[in-house]
DNA sequence: TGTACTATTTATAACCG
DNA sequence: TCGGTTATAAATAGTAC
């Protein structure tokens, strides 16, 4: 979750994901210590390290039996109306995940309306324009992918992370509209501060071949 | 935690509290959630809301069974270690805000000495500085005062976090050092523009005793 | 009450000794 | 493995609709 989105999965190596649950159990505990003394609920959490039979509970033994007695005197129907939680909870993070795709491909719509803009312009004027003008037209386009290719990698991380949330993955996928695979990784780099504006009008002919994915 | 800090004490606001309750327990079931996706890790999770009797859990009622039979089977001795789960989270608390709190103390004893360095400079060549100097000077203690301000609000800070924390509030505050009331908010900005030298010189100075708190 | 936004604070992955 | 640091992602308090 810093330095690098952390994709949504098991963690093969040993030591990596014993390291990523102290650290996470600590934040996790520091949580529901918070919803305890913020909001005055009754809490409590059991976890079984990956390395050791017992588990870690908050906030002690005690109130955990507590609290789970509680919840099992509920009435068997109450009881039911939750039981399928963590179905429930797939579900609206599918949903959710499918709303920030929708809202994103709108956002990539609005990106390329702008850049096939772009290409008119580049069309129209292409013969007309100066060196340094289709420089800095090449520079608005590579920004312009860049934030495209962006957005793409998030909708796939999403898509990730969806799908690896759970046993249920491929029920869950399905629920998903299929996504194009990730384009391949490319640099749209574009430099032209030398050669004839034929050469540079070509690059940049390419460059915007290269954007209608 | 954000936008303000927040105290760590119940919320008295019924309305702000549900509000916290639903935006914390929708992070919180994320979190363990993920634990359990990315450790592999035997996670439940009961929570009663503020305003009604059936908890949420985690993952799902049978899983919460299953784990605290699983729990309920250990031998007493190994359940028996993890018991004072709370306490020990707390005391763990209170140890990791010491340290941060002696931490500051350090960081803050190091400001003083800079600014005692600051202040020989002045008094040694105080009517030997240009207006323009003495400006410079100004600005320079007064970035350190905020700094020292800051510090000190945080160690401020991290106490009622701590006192705040749970229901041993009061023995918890004792195991902490006393630290003296904050500072009245002082601003100290200091702009000579004009009026000659000697004003402020004696504008510095007096910015200089407001240092020694 | 619920949703959305945004400024900030918090949590934490990667790294280092 | 452990504790500390840093850069970055994630959570969320306050706000507005």
């Amino acid at each position: 979750m810093t330095r690098e989105k952390v994709k949504l999965c098991h963690i093969a190596n040993d030591s990596a994901r014993k390291t990523t649950f102290k650290k996470r159990k600590k934040g996790l505990l520091k949580k529901v210590s918070e919803i305890h003394t913020l909001c005055g609920t009754d809490t409590c959490a059991i976890i079984y390290g990956p390395y050791d039979n017992q588990p870690d509970v908050w906030p002690s033994n005690h109130e955990v039996e507590r609290i789970v007695s509680k919840f099992k005197r509920m009435p068997e129907m109450k009881q039911s109306k939750k039981t399928e939680n963590q179905n429930s909870f797939l579900r609206w993070r599918i949903m959710k995940s499918n709303e920030h795709l929708q809202k994103q491909r709108n956002d990539n719509r609005e990106k390329e309306m702008t850049d096939v803009m772009f290409q008119t312009l580049a069309g129209k004027s292409l013969h007309s324009l100066s060196l340094m003008e289709l420089n800095d037209l090449g520079s608005m386009i590579e920004q312009q992918l860049k934030e495209i290719d962006k957005i793409q990698s998030d909708a796939n991380s999403i898509m990730a992370t969806v799908a690896g949330s759970s046993s249920s993955a491929a029920a869950a996928a399905t629920l998903l509209t299929p996504t194009p695979p990730p384009p391949p990784p490319t640099d749209h780099g574009v430099m032209m501060n030398d050669g004839d504006s034929y050469q540079a009008a070509a690059a940049l002919m390419e460059l915007m071949n290269h954007k209608i994915l």
